[in-house]
DNA sequence: CTTGACCCATGTGCAAGACATAGGTGTAAA
DNA sequence: TTTACACCTATGTCTTGCACATGGGTCAAG
């Protein structure tokens, strides 16, 4: 079947089918008279198995490393439990963090209910962060982290907002 | 003061400080001797307002628009508002998401308690992932979303995990 | 003057695809 | 046959928010 086709098959974009062959996850055969990719059911099966693992929030990486294992002939199912419970322990940090992020934004909008705009002096572009992260500031260690932000693309920090 | 001295007053890393520099965020002179880049407490303020936003989760373009605004000297307390708001929608689905990846992942592994490894058979490449999966897609309404996975780099599809 | 420790600016890399470009395919009408 | 049009394809570039690598500069000690 063609990429159209086993993207619908398996409800995900054409891109993404093109993503995995182009990586060297799948190895589709070329129609020699026009070079359209062609995929077989084995490479549905793969693709599958590749979709199910990266909803369970594995990265292309770590199935790149289950695939390699698979197809030397090893079973992988030791390593996708390995995966799985420093996953578990990832998007438990993750989920605190997203509940404290929640919160913060929650008590920002609370705290500005009643406070009014107000023009930005030549040091403030808005009174309302500027005022918010100092009380921030309050809850922050001043050791020298050298990674306040950064790290997995995303916001660390856990200012503990209760 | 130099990058450096800048990080480390805001604790985050001079990269950090270099990024927000040269894409226009900042505006530090430079050292005509040896070509480095020198910050005044405007640049700080600046700098910590930024990283403050950044905290909350708004992106670096929602920022630029903020100091644009700030810069033509508006105040932008209000678009800083719709934006929280917005932030604080997304951020309750990514928490929704994550707590439902959690249990799923929790899921996974007790279901798997008990269950032992296999040989990857042809078509099956670890059958702890491949049987979770078959379980999956009962809950799936079988749309065409053609948007399983994707849209904010990460992960989708909420597959209601109770 | 050279060594070593630290500092700097700039270029490239990363995840996981999305999007843009340029062109091929296939069926139907002119 | 040619043209039109909708749909399909492969490949290249873009995205986010920095981190890392590279190549070189600075400055005090020896």
């Amino acid at each position: 079947m063609k990429v159209n086709e086993l993207a619908n098959k398996l409800n995900i974009t054409s891109d993404t089918v093109r993503f995995y062959s182009r990586n060297g996850f799948l190895s589709p055969q070329k129609n020699p008279n026009n070079g359209y990719k062609l995929y077989n059911v084995k490479d549905q099966h793969r693709l599958q198995f590749i979709i199910s693992a990266r909803q369970l929030g594995f990265t292309v990486k770590d199935i790149a490393k289950i695939l390699q294992e698979a197809d030397q002939g090893h079973t992988a199912c030791d390593l996708v439990r390995d995966i799985v419970e420093k996953k578990l322990a990832e998007t438990e940090r993750q989920f605190q963090h997203t509940l404290a992020l929640r919160n913060r934004l929650q008590s920002v909008i609370i705290d500005w209910q009643n406070k009014p705009n107000k023009a930005p002096s030549s040091d403030m572009i808005c009174h309302l962060i500027e005022g918010f992260s100092e009380h921030l500031n309050d809850n922050v260690t001043p050791t020298k982290t050298h990674e306040s932000l950064s790290k997995h693309g995303s916001i660390n920090k856990e200012t503990g907002n209760e």
